[in-house]
RNA sequence: GCCUCUAUAGCUCAGCGGCAGAGCACCUCACUUGUAAUGAGGAAACGAGGGUUCAACUCCCUCUAGAGGCUCCA
């Protein structure tokens, strides 16, 4: 078959997919849907428009949702366009779980919803055909000149032939693909409206935008509301309340408060980066909260950061001004110059677990995982160059068995050198390499963000993902930044073989992102069933009536002291309520006394599961708990 | 900081321009129960400050806090 592509023709065999095609002229593959409309049939799995014969991809390809929700945003535009005339459409592409349309000009909020929805069910209903059209740049201008987006877009971006797709009364700019009419659409769900910025840059104009979402049968919304259900069970904030884990107050918004169950998962992962950063060679050291500022301007943090940053002034106005610390990184330089250090100092690995506030935006904060004040498992490793290389190895074995404890699927960025940067090129160029080599090596599947780095050195983040594997509600965990400007800031200098001064190079790395977004993560990917070793109570004991009390009393306190954090229930509810309770709140082993037990000495545990074991031996059970908890397994 | 929305009891949610409602949790009493909710009774709330009104929890404004986005970000 022949295809024409950019003007030129390209012989394909008879049975080539879209894939080969999208492959040999290295395309979107959605491009070739779109080419294919003059092309005729393909093998894949596709629709056939039984009215105008165009050629589709059904919902349940990734690239069909694109285009699918991509005709649901001009739906979603022509409805509002109806309603609302006086706003001014910009840009509407479809996104991971669905779409959205931004508009100027529109002010509507989700009381509206309802309205529009019916406004785009009549559109659906309407049967309307998408019918692709060609202009010229002047013509598209004559048509679309009263919308200065639409003329900049025009003037940006669109090459000639400018494409536009028309739908009823309906006509936008746009590169298509589109299904074939608007029929298939069969469910319609607006779901929330959000301001945002023209172009994504906070000084243009702000514009409405419309997150909606569309499928091709009824049946398919039900199921994706179900996730939605189910996804709000795994809300970290949700799950924290309900066990007792944290606290929020207006008294200090930003900044969490663990009330003693969370305080307990709090301190064993601390626990946990402790014994990993010993067994990897590192030494911890405690360093100030509170500083002069003239260490953040000496870093050059002030310059960029300030606005971020809590400044105080002591009593006297004159003094200097502090500020609390936003990072650890200049403190361990104090560290490493309390004496002359030697190239066989090196690598020197010093761990900071010191609080950090930043003032962040109010409403960038979320629950514990984006926070005013959190405790980052930092670290600052000196090295010389030579040793860049093999240490950054050495982080990811330990990232990779502190990550091994959990379910995670975590996502690799390498974020490249800004356009506001320090430090030579060729430090950039050797810095990146290194950082690509190492994940090249390891084998990580990872992405590039081009000037994401920071203004310091090249970095590598790892995001995690949530249960519902949607990757714009991950948060980056893990980060290792390859740092050129500190060492030289601070005048940090060893001793080389030589006998003659060179400055290290600086390693950032941060294990769990912070302690407080790290359980924020564990919750939203477990719903809460934290693993054993893990959960604030391990066991409770729950009596079967008050005879078992004293029985019931002598097991706890066996257990306690055995160091397993055990809990009693001996209140006189039924036993239907108590197990509910310890249920309820995740307990890993809900005990249950009876007569039975009391007379035989032994216990019957109940599992997170619902399973039952009667008759167990209670110092084989606290030895097991034990185990588990020490070797942190699940 | 920007956009939309929200703020009623410890929690989840009703409600209305004219006396504040429920379920769970809590307290008391009864019940003494074998693997996900025993029954009865009781105590407990309209985020803060202005304004409109005879009258505001309800309408308007400001502030504070929260949710979801945008911009940021560990």
């Amino acid at each position: 078959m022949e295809i024409i592509y950019d003007g030129r023709k390209h012989e394909f065999p008879e049975k080539s997919t879209p894939i080969d095609i999208a492959k040999k002229l290295d395309i979107p593959l959605k491009d070739v849907v779109a080419a294919k409309i003059d092309v005729g049939p393909i093998d894949l799995k596709r629709e056939i428009d039984h009215d105008t014969k165009i050629e589709f991809l059904t919902f349940k390809d990734k690239e069909g949702k694109q285009v699918f929700w991509h005709s649901s945003a001009h739906v979603l535009a022509a409805a509002i366009k109806r309603l609302y005339p006086e706003a001014l459409m910009t840009l509407g592409p479809p996104i991971d779980g669905g779409f959205y349309y931004d508009f100027y000009n529109l002010n509507v909020g989700d009381n509206d919803f309802p309205d529009i929805e019916k406004e785009m069910k009549r559109i659906v209903e309407a049967d309307e055909k998408f019918v692709r059209k060609e202009a010229t740049r002047e013509e598209a201008l004559s048509i679309f000149g009263s919308n200065k987006f639409k003329v900049e877009i025009l003037g940006a971006e669109a090459k000639p032939p400018i494409t536009m797709y028309e739908t009823g009364d309906f006509l936008d700019l746009c590169r298509g693909p589109h299904i074939p009419s608007t029929r298939y659409i069969k469910a319609v769900k607006l779901l929330k409206v959000a301001g945002a910025y023209w172009r994504g840059d906070n000084k243009r104009e702000v514009l409405t935008r419309i997150y909606g979402i569309t499928f091709p049968s009824k049946q398919d919304l039900d199921e994706y509301m179900a996730m939605e259900t189910e996804r709000n069970k795994h809300d970290h904030k949700r799950i924290g309340k309900e066990l007792e884990l944290f606290e929020t107050s207006p008294l200090s918004p930003g900044s969490p408060f663990f009330l003693p169950k969370g305080a307990v998962v709090y301190n064993e992962l601390l626990k946990l980066a402790r014994e990993m950063d010993r067994k990897y060679g590192y030494d911890e050291i405690v360093t100030p909260i509170i500083a002069k500022s003239e260490v953040w301007k000496i870093s050059g943090h002030y310059e960029k950061y300030r606005e971020n940053m809590y400044r105080v002034s002591p009593f006297n106005a004159e003094e200097d001004e502090y500020a609390l610390k936003p990072m650890n990184c200049p403190f361990s330089t104090v560290i490493f110059k309390s004496k002359t250090r030697s190239y066989r100092d090196l690598p020197l690995r010093l761990a900071d677990y010191g609080m950090l506030h930043r003032y962040e935006l109010e409403g960038t904060l979320d629950g514990l995982l984006r926070t005013r004040l959190f405790e980052q498992n930092d670290a600052h490793i000196y090295v010389t160059e030579d040793q860049v290389e093999s240490e950054i190895m050495r982080i990811f074995d330990l990232m990779e068995e502190v990550y091994s404890l959990f379910k995670f699927t975590p996502i690799m960025t390498l974020a490249t050198r800004p356009e506001q940067r320090i430090g030579t090129e060729d430090e950039w160029n050797r810095g990146e390499d290194i950082l690509k080599n190492v994940l090249e090596k390891r084998k990580y599947k990872y992405t590039v963000k081009e000037g994401d780095g920071a203004f310091y050195g090249p970095k590598i983040d790892v995001y995690v993902l949530d249960f519902t594997g949607r990757p714009e509600s991950a948060y980056a965990v893990f980060t290792v930044q390859i740092d050129f400007n500190l060492a030289v800031r601070f005048d940090v200098k060893y001793v080389g073989p030589d006998n003659k001064e060179h400055t290290p190079i600086v390693l950032h790395r941060a294990v769990m992102g912070s302690i407080g977004r790290f359980i924020g993560i564990i919750l939203e990917n477990t719903a809460g069933d934290l693993p054993a070793w893990l959960s604030p109570v391990q066991a409770r004991i729950l009596t079967i009536t008050e005879r078992s009390s004293s029985y019931a009393k002598e097991i706890f306190d066996e257990l306690f002291s055995a160091g397993i954090r055990v809990e009693l229930d001996d209140s006189n509810s039924t036993l239907d309520y108590k197990i509910r309770q310890s249920q309820l709140m995740k307990i890993p082993y809900t005990i249950v006394i009876g007569d039975k037990e009391a007379e035989k000495r032994t216990i019957a545990v109940r599992s997170r599961d619902g399973k039952t074991k009667y008759g167990i031996d209670p110092k084989e059970f606290a030895k097991e708990v034990k185990k588990t908890t020490e070797t942190r397994s699940q």
